[in-house]
DNA sequence: TTTACAAGCTTTAGCCACTAGAGGTTCAAG
DNA sequence: CTTGAACCTCTAGTGGCTAAAGCTTGTAAA
C-alpha cells in the first residue's frame, strides 16, 4: 500500500510525472482509497523504477513500452531486447560525435575572440559566416 | 525582393519556422505583396542565415536573440557575446559528460548479453536494478 | 488572355516528456 | 476534532518546430 508521493520519493520521478506515464499507459492505473487516492504496491515501484532508469540511460518512452512488454514475456530470445539497446547506443554515439564537432567549433570561436569590439568578434562573425567554419556541422539540436 | 521560398532554399530552414521566426520576433515582418505574400531583403537573409547557423551550434533561441541584439550594437565591448558563447560551450561539455557515461553503460550492458533468453538478459536486469550501475547517471535526456 | 499549378497564405493542432498552477478534497497525526 | 501535508482533477505551458486543412496569389506557357 505505498502512496504515489512514496513512490515519487523513493525513485526521484515527479508525482505529476507518475500521473503522466498512467495516463500514456506505461503504469497501470492503481487500486484507489475510498476517498479516491491512489494505492500501488510493489510491483509498481519495480516498474517505475524500471521506466526512470531507462529514461536515464536515454531511452525514449516508446522504446521504454517495448522492454517493458518484452519483459513481460521472459521466455522469448532476448534478442530484441538487445538490438533496442543497440540501438539506442548508436542514437548515443551519433549525439556524441555531433557535441564533439559543436565543442570543438565553439572553443575556437570563443579562442579568436579579442574581448575587443564587437565589430572584431569572432564570436559574432563566425557565426555571421557559416563558410568560416571548419567543421561540418548540418544537424541541429541536442 | 525575396520570397520566403527563397529564404527557405538558401538557408536550409522550412517555409513554416522561418514564419515561425518571425511570429516570435526574431525576424521582422517583412514588407507584403499587394496579394498578401511576403518579400525579403537581402539584409532578411542574412539575419536568418545567422539564426540557422548559431541553432546548428546549439544555441538556444534565447541565447541567439541576445547574440543578434549584440550583433545591432557594434559599438560595444564583445565580452557579452563571448560570455554567452562560454556559456554554451559549457552546457556543450555537461552534455558530452553525460553522454559518455550512457555510452559506456549501454556499451556494458550490450556486451554482457548473452543474446539467450530473456530472463538472463543483462540488458533488461541492468535496467531492473539500478545497482549494477556502473556509472552515476543522475540526469535525464540528451 | 486564359489557364494551370506551384507556391504562398492563415489557423489550428500535434510532437516529446514533462512541469506548473489553480482550486478543491482526503488522510493521518496530535 | 482540528490541522495541514499530501492528495485529487483539469488546464495550460515549455522549446522549437512540423504538419495538415483549406484557401488565395503569382507566374509562365499555350
Amino acid at each position: 500500500m505505498l502512496t504515489i508521493g512514496t513512490l515519487s520519493r523513493k525513485t526521484g520521478t515527479k508525482v505529476q510525472t507518475v500521473r503522466y506515464y498512467e495516463q500514456i499507459g506505461l503504469l497501470r492505473e492503481p487500486g484507489r482509497t475510498a476517498g479516491g487516492q491512489r494505492r500501488y504496491e510493489e510491483a509498481d515501484l519495480d516498474r517505475l523504477a524500471f521506466i526512470r532508469h531507462a529514461r536515464q540511460l536515454g531511452f525514449a518512452l516508446d522504446a521504454i513500452r517495448e522492454l517493458l512488454d518484452l519483459s513481460d514475456h521472459p521466455q522469448q530470445s532476448c534478442a530484441d531486447a538487445d538490438s533496442i539497446a543497440r540501438r539506442q547506443l548508436k542514437q548515443v554515439e551519433q549525439r556524441l560525435l555531433r557535441l564533439q564537432a559543436l565543442q570543438k567549433e565553439l572553443k575556437r570561436m570563443i579562442a579568436e575572440c579579442s574581448g575587443d569590439r564587437m565589430a572584431d568578434c569572432r564570436v559574432l562573425e563566425v557565426l555571421r559566416d557559416h563558410s568560416e567554419c571548419l567543421t561540418a556541422h548540418d544537424d541541429i539540436g541536442a
